[in-house]
DNA sequence: CGCGCTTACGTAATCGTTTGCGCAGAAATT
DNA sequence: AATTTCTGCGCAAACGATTACGTAAGCGCG
C-alpha cells in the first residue's frame, strides 16, 4: 500500500480514519494539535483526497461540462478562457466536448452527462439542432443548465448568455446602407442557430427601415468551405443584381466572401462592402481591414459560468439573470469605407 | 429513492445486486434470458452506472486532461479537436486546463491532478516552465504523461509529439534569404519554450549557412503586444541597420510586425519580407498574405492522444513512439514574395 | 457528590459498483 | 450410480471519504 490515504494516514498518527478526514476538513470537533499533526503529515505525504469516493459520497463532482459547436473558433475559444476563469477559484474542474454541428452527438454527450459525472453543464446548441428533449430531460434530472449564444428560447427555467445579435444586425445593415450600400445581402449558415436567425431579424428590420422597397437578400450557406465559395461566386457574379454590401453573420463566410472577391478581381469597400460578426483579433490585418461585430465571448464564458455556479450552490437567481444580453461591439474598418 | 441504480434494477427484477451488474456488462456467467430481461429494465428506466462508483472501484476515471497554455490560439484549438477525434472513441472524457503560461499554474494543476481524477495527461509546457520536478512526480507516481510541441527534452520516458522546428526554422530563414533579403531578424517570445530555442537552431543555421558574415539577429519579445510593438518599432525605425526580413516563431509576433508596419508605412515585401509559423487560416486574407509555416496541429493533438491512451492500455510503446516527429509545411504567400 | 455538558475522538454505516468466492442444481463424465 | 464439471446466480467484501452517532474523560454547578 503505496497510496496515500486517509487510512494511511491515520494509522501513521495512531488516529481514526475519521478524525483524520474531520482533522483535514478542519472541523471544530478536533483538537488544535491533533490538526497540526494530521495537517503536517499530510503535506509531508503529499495526500490528495481520492475525488471519486468524495463524489460518491457527497454525491456532487466537482465538475462542469462546456459543450460546444466547435472549438477550432476564436469565439468559443474566448468563451471557454471566460469559463476557465471561473471554475477553478470554485474549485471546479471543466469537462469539454464538441459537438461538431451535429445534433446526434449533443444528443448523446448530455445523454452522457446524467448520471452525476457533472454537476451542471453549458451549451451553446449545434446548428442542427431543432428539438430539446435532451435538454427537457435535464431540466427534470434537476441538473443545473446554462445556454449560451446559441440558445433555445422556448425552452422554460434555462437561464441564457447571449448578445444582442438583432439589434448589432441591425447597425451592421444600418452600417452598410449608410456607406452607400442599395443593395445588401445577408450570408447566413444554414440550420436552425438561432443567432443566426436573430441576426437576421435585425438585417430585415434595417432593410426595411432604410429601403424598404428592397427585398431582403437571404443567401445560406454551409459548412462548406468550397460549397459557400460557389454560392458566393454566383452571388457576385450576377452582373446586375450584384449586392453592393455583404453582412455575414458569421466569420467564417466573411473569409469566404474575401476569398471569391480576391479571385473574381473585386476590391473591397470600392465594388463591395462587408461587414462580419467576428472576434478575431486578426481581422485588422486583411486586405482590407474587415469591419467587425465583436461579441464580447470572455464575458459571457464568465458569465455563464458565475450563472451556473449560483445553480448549482442552488442560489436562487433573480428574473435578470435568467436571460442576460452582453452588448457586442461594432467596429468599423477599411471594408466599409466610402468609396 | 428515485435514483436508478443497481439496487433499484435488482429490486425490481429479484435478482442480486451482483447479478444485474454483469448481467449489464455481459458476463459469461449471466443466462441470456436474465441478460435480457435486466437489459430491458435498465434500458426502460434509463440506467446509467454511477461513474464515481466505477471509479471508485476500478481505480480509474475514464478521464484524461488536456493542459495547454492558452486556448485562444488556433494551434491548440487544433490540437484539442485532434484529441477530442480520440478520447470519445476510447469512451474516454477530456478535462481542459490552462496555465496562462504560469509555471505555478502549472504545477499546482499537476499537483491536483494526481490523486486518481484522471488516468494520463498531456502536457504542453508553459514558456516559464524551466523546471520540471513536476513531470517527474508524474511520471515516479506512473500516471502516463505525454508531451506536446512545447516539450522537455531533457526528462526520460516521457514521449513527445513535436514538429520539425529547427529544419523549418532553417527553411523560413533560407526562402527570406533566397527572395533576397540580407538582413534577417528572428522574433520570438521571452522565456523557456522549447520551440522558439528548436526553431531559434534553424534560423542561426541558416544565417551561417547562407550569410555567415553576418551576426544573427535574435530579438526577445514578450506576450504584451504593446511592448512587442514597441521592440519592433525600435528595430524596424533604425534606418541603417533596419533588417529586410523578418521570420516570427509565433503568429502573433508577425501580427505585430504587421501591425508596426502600417503604423510606420512599411509596406510588405518591398521594405521588409516576412515569414511566420502560424495555423491562422485567414493569413492568406492578410495584407499582404502572410507566407506561414503551418504545423500539423490537428494530427499532434491525434497523435498525442493515440500514445496516451497506448500508454494507459499498457501497451508497449515502440522505440519510435517515445519522440514523434510530425512534418509542418511551408507556405508561401505574398509577404515573401520577390521586391 | 452526582448530574449534565462540553471536548475530543472512535465505531460503523453509507455512497454505487465491481468481483472473488460460495453454492445450489443440472449436465456430463467415468 | 457416483463423481466431476458446468451453469447461473447470490453473498459479501472491497474501493476511499464522509458523517450520524456513541463514548470516555474533564469540567462546572448546585
Amino acid at each position: 500500500m503505496d497510496n496515500v490515504n486517509l487510512k494511511r494516514l491515520a494509522k501513521e498518527l495512531n488516529l481514526a480514519v475519521s478524525t483524520v478526514s474531520r482533522a483535514l476538513r478542519d472541523s471544530h470537533e478536533i483538537g488544535k494539535e491533533t490538526k497540526e499533526r494530521v495537517r503536517a503529515l499530510a503535506e509531508q505525504l503529499g495526500f490528495q483526497p481520492n475525488p471519486h469516493a468524495s463524489s460518491l459520497r457527497q454525491n456532487k463532482s466537482k465538475t462542469i461540462a462546456v459543450i460546444v459547436p466547435e472549438v477550432e473558433n476564436n469565439f468559443f475559444s474566448q468563451v471557454i478562457n471566460g469559463i476557465e476563469s471561473v471554475a477553478p477559484t470554485k474549485g471546479y474542474h471543466v469537462l469539454i466536448y464538441l459537438t461538431h454541428e451535429d445534433f446526434k452527438k449533443e444528443r448523446d454527450i448530455l445523454q452522457l452527462l446524467r448520471n452525476g459525472r457533472v454537476d451542471g453543464l453549458m451549451l451553446s446548441l449545434s446548428n442542427t439542432t431543432s428539438s430539446f428533449g435532451h435538454l427537457e430531460a435535464y431540466r427534470q434530472a434537476g441538473i443545473p443548465i446554462v445556454l449560451f449564444d446559441r440558445v433555445c428560447e422556448t425552452i422554460e427555467d434555462v437561464p441564457m448568455i447571449i448578445t444582442d445579435d438583432a439589434e448589432m444586425g441591425y447597425r451592421a445593415t444600418e452600417h452598410l446602407i449608410k456607406k452607400g450600400c442599395n443593395r445588401v445581402a445577408y450570408l447566413y449558415p444554414a440550420g436552425e442557430s438561432s443567432i443566426a436567425i436573430r441576426r437576421g431579424t435585425g438585417y430585415q428590420n434595417a432593410i426595411g427601415k432604410y429601403q424598404p422597397k428592397q427585398k431582403p437578400l437571404f443567401i445560406e450557406c454551409s459548412t462548406n468551405d468550397a460549397q459557400n465559395q460557389q454560392v458566393i461566386r454566383k452571388l457576385l457574379r450576377n452582373k446586375k443584381e450584384r449586392p453592393d454590401g455583404i453582412f455575414a453573420a458569421i466569420e467564417k463566410l466573411a473569409v469566404n466572401t474575401y476569398e471569391v472577391c480576391h479571385e473574381l478581381n473585386l476590391s473591397i469597400p470600392q465594388d463591395l462592402k462587408v461587414i462580419s460578426f467576428s472576434n478575431l483579433r486578426a481581422a485588422a490585418l486583411f486586405h482590407p481591414p474587415l469591419s467587425s461585430i465583436v461579441q464580447p465571448a470572455y464575458e459571457i464564458g464568465r458569465e455563464s459560468a458565475t450563472i451556473l455556479f449560483k445553480m448549482i450552490e442552488k442560489k436562487l437567481l433573480l428574473p435578470n439573470e435568467k436571460k442576460i444580453i452582453l452588448p457586442s461591439k461594432l467596429i468599423e474598418r477599411a471594408s466599409t469605407a466610402d468609396s
